[in-house]
DNA sequence: GTCTATATTACGATAGAC
DNA sequence: GTCTATCGTAATATAGAC
């Protein structure tokens, strides 16, 4: 144990409230009153840690984009063919949506009603072409089902990783590890949910 | 051709404008100073067909949702195998989802922060619920997958469902049907992207 | 059915004391 | 670092003329 007794607040203990009632309340429902009465500070306060609203989800976005882009440079997303690299990317996006979870809710949730969030569309369309050129691949290779169009299949299994921040919830008693959330995407998105 | 000119609003054709809005800014993030832009009268003449802003909310929701638990009455639903039903629901809702795609986008998105969408939050969760209900019977007849948790698989297909609101657009030149899409998200939800 | 004008409240952000 | 007080703006909604 450490003396430390953190009463106040830091840029980034701040941050991790402000996340946690944007994605309860939405970020434009969310207004400085509803943060500093969850923060347990005064609206003024608030401006002493961050410039304005907008440098909250500016904060959360960035961290949230940070986590998604690093599994695209590590070394299974990067070597050995491409529907093992897909599949790789899927399991290590998974992971990452349930390690960043409030981040990744807000990310995929922005509008693009202001400067910070047409950035954060651009860079997750950013992403999702990246991912998008493995399914090519993966296609061209013959690895994935021809009856099915590939940016077809590309939206489909967004939906289905990117659904994760609607429903999964940590601590809960039975609750799913990551690993196993990440394993049942990768069942149902490659092989099915029929039985064999 | 009809002589009807249509220069004035209903109810109905001033919500198909709001709808609109709604999505592409967030209906926290519209104000009626946006409604009156896009619908091309003053903001009072808003309130001269709808009680409120929450109003507008409350119908597209309705119409959505009436869409949806529509399908659970229909004959494909209530009759057969379980597996069966469970496919003819997955088709007919991402069907629905498309014919009815702004007010079920909108029902998909509420946060829970009015009377009126937490009541469409409990309304979902009970259409969730009576689909949830068919997976489980498919499973116990031993037709889905038995190393995927019956409740994971619950939340997978609906986010893969679900998802179609986020990208489909009509009357893009290459667009696909309505069809096509019910038929790639049974494909890849029940047999899986790979190959044979 | 639509308008202009306005009441009233809520919002994001700042000033300045302690 | 936190507070109270407040500024200026934008929000939902209403009043009443045409």
């Amino acid at each position: 144990m450490t003396m430390a007794k953190r009463d106040t607040y830091t840029p980034e203990s701040l941050l991790a409230v402000a996340v946690a009632v944007f994605n309860e309340r939405g970020y434009d429902g969310t207004s400085m009153e509803h943060l500093s009465r969850a923060a347990g500070i005064s609206k003024s306060s608030i401006y002493h840690h961050v410039r304005s609203k907008e440098e909250l989800l500016r904060r959360a976005i960035s961290r949230a984009l940070d986590g998604l882009f690093a599994v695209l440079d590590e070394p299974g997303a990067t070597a050995g063919p491409a529907v093992d690299r897909l599949e790789y990317v899927t399991r290590r996006t998974v992971e990452v949506l349930i390690s960043e979870l409030p981040y990744v809710t807000l990310l995929l949730r922005v509008r693009g009603n202001t400067d910070t969030e047409r950035w954060a569309m651009e860079r997750r369309r950013e992403f999702d072409h990246r991912v998008a050129a493995l399914l090519k691949q993966a296609a061209a290779d013959g690895d994935l089902r021809a009856d099915v169009d590939v940016r077809l299949a590309t939206r489909l299994l967004f939906g289905m990783i990117n659904s994760v921040v609607e429903w999964y919830r940590p601590q809960r008693g039975n609750a799913a590890t990551s690993e196993e959330v990440a394993d049942a995407v990768i069942r149902t998105a490659f092989a099915g949910l029929r039985a064999h």
